[in-house]
DNA sequence: GCAGATTACTGTACGCGTATAGAAATACAT
DNA sequence: ATGTATTTCTATACGCGTACAGTAATCTGC
């Protein structure tokens, strides 16, 4: 008790696949031992689950933890015993929600099946937005969708990269994948506000082109020329990647 | 009056270069015509410049409307006659600040070129890692800055892409370098928390080993594995991008 | 002078995330 | 029984961004 840290949080987690952790204190084995202190009244699994729901109802902006706090008739700081902030309520929701997906057929042949896993991850996030926020925190936590690392890597290293070289190119894969969403989805929110700030394009005027002569010339069509085709760029990417590759003797 | 739409905001903009923009409205001539309403008691430049010296002192997190507002002798709601919301101020502090940046010395083979552009970019950004928030919202808005845009396309179109794919080959590389800088600032913060939450190799168990070999493989060494060297990656990507180009005949 | 119109600012309020302090409810050692 | 340790939950409070409604100060046309 002396200078050192005190030790907090001592609840157990929640664990991301629906089985409760059954306390480690309580007893040596397996068997979940009666817990020592003042007894839950909150479910932590309600607590994600309502949350999951809300998300599902309204989106993700709707998400509070007062509002969690409401529904699962408690009070906001109450859920603050099961997870450390809002992001790892968010984190923990995510965790559960992409359980059941399903894998796609891949080619065969790795470089094509490496950009079919790229494509794939792209798509999946695009269908659900709201993950981009959280996933940055924590890296890929769901072990449901590690798979995809996996099968990117070990694609790489069938084509003849290296461990550390594989492991560059998935991470290059996804911070690729993970900056187009980010920037599409804030493109399309941008769009969908009336009173649209002017696009950079319109800022060029007379002594800009003389500096910026060819953005001046494409920028009548810029907008247009932006949209590029996400399978396209991850094929030049996955090749760039590639080309490392020592050739194969 | 009738059902239409309000107009609101008629305040004239800040003009992120510094120069007062004179309201266009008093006079229809060049001078600076009396404004019609109550006098303005704030000056634009002012809330940008105290909202630069805070992010300047104290980090980006210390800012604040509120805070601003009292610096400034004023209330919350005053700046949001000159400012749309805290990103538009945060914009306009960006806007600014990248005035007084040098170009490097860039070498001459476009490809070259082209990679040392891209470097420079991630490395300025990294520099002032609260930008990132901000540039979301509004793409590029600084002139100072578009130079990088100008210089990517024009090596791209150099070494023999149409135009669309050389605006493409920006973007890709934008998104890559925005992701990897977006990764790499929250694994820096996650690191310097104290109590850091497991990193996913951690979590891989008994079970998970037979799903994903590779990764169970590799996790002991995956925290060092993850670290790249950008400039490599960039080049890879770069290769990637301008091997769509049709051959030079 | 005086009545709008126009612009700039003030005051109040809402919901937010969460820090902090303490109260309540249990198990366990005495 | 009675304290003590442990855990869970409550109460209160702070600062945040900003919506909304009103007030104040100026210009313009009469």
């Amino acid at each position: 008790m002396a200078d050192g840290e005190k030790k907090k949080r001592t609840p157990g987690p929640i664990d991301p696949d629906n089985r409760e952790v059954p306390d480690r204190r309580g007893a040596p084995d397996g068997t979940a031992g009666r817990r020592r202190g003042r007894p839950r009244r909150l479910d932590p699994q309600a607590i994600v689950a309502t949350a999951r729901r809300i998300i599902d109802e309204e989106g993700v902006d709707a998400l509070s933890m007062r509002r969690v706090a409401r529904e699962v008739g408690s009070t906001p700081m109450a859920l603050y015993t099961y997870v450390r902030d809002k992001d790892e309520l968010l984190l923990l929701t995510l965790a559960g929600t992409s359980t059941a997906l399903p894998r796609p057929q891949l080619p065969e042949d790795p470089r094509d099946r490496m950009i079919a896993v790229a494509v794939h991850m792209h798509g999946l996030i695009r269908r659900m937005p709201w993950v981009l926020k959280v996933l940055v925190r924590g890296d890929v936590t769901d072990k449901k969708a590690l798979w995809m690392a996996e099968e990117i890597i070990e694609c790489a290293l069938a084509r003849g990269l290296g461990e550390a070289q594989a492991v560059h190119a998935y991470r290059t894969l996804w911070h690729f994948v993970y900056g187009d969403l980010v920037f599409t989805a804030a493109r399309d929110q941008r769009a969908a506000e009336p009173d649209r700030r002017p696009s950079f394009t319109a800022l060029l005027t007379g002594q800009d082109a003389a500096e910026l002569p060819r953005l001046t010339e494409l920028a009548p069509r810029w907008e247009e020329l932006q949209r590029y085709d996400v399978e396209e760029q991850l094929t030049a990417i996955v090749d760039g990647l590639l080309s490392r590759a020592r050739p194969p003797r």
